[in-house]
DNA sequence: GCCATGGCTAGTA
DNA sequence: GCCATGGCTAGTA
């Protein structure tokens, strides 16, 4: 695991329950602006995850942007549980629920 | 060569 | 809707 990784992991474990990230926030926090794509990377390889709030990352719109197969469904109804609200059946307010940097 | 992005233009209405 | 981006992995040598 490298220190990027690291950072990475460390700041999506520490999304407060009921918030949300984007992508490019989590990558600029880890101190490489340019690198969402591989935020998006780590995440995806893993999805079968050690304990990560991983539902709690969107795109930089708000939306909810992973195909139906693997786990919009289960990405929707935790954030949901959080009381997070879901508008258009797939996106967040981020002006509500982003955390403020 | 992958990827669950993001920021930009082109081009429609 | 195009394409530059970048850290990492797979897989070859």
């Amino acid at each position: 695991m490298t220190p990027f990784t690291e950072k990475v992991i460390h700041i999506i474990k520490n999304i407060p329950q009921g918030k949300v990230m984007t992508y490019g926030q989590v990558a600029r926090l880890a101190g490489s602006p340019r690198a969402a794509r591989q935020v998006v990377r780590i995440l995806h390889s893993m999805s079968n995850n050690h304990h990560l709030p991983w539902h709690r990352v969107v795109n930089v719109k708000g939306e909810i942007v992973i195909k139906r197969e693997d786990g919009f469904q289960e990405q929707k109804l935790n954030l949901e549980a959080e009381g997070v609200e879901i508008e258009n059946s797939n996106k967040v307010n981020l002006e509500t629920y982003q955390v403020k940097e």
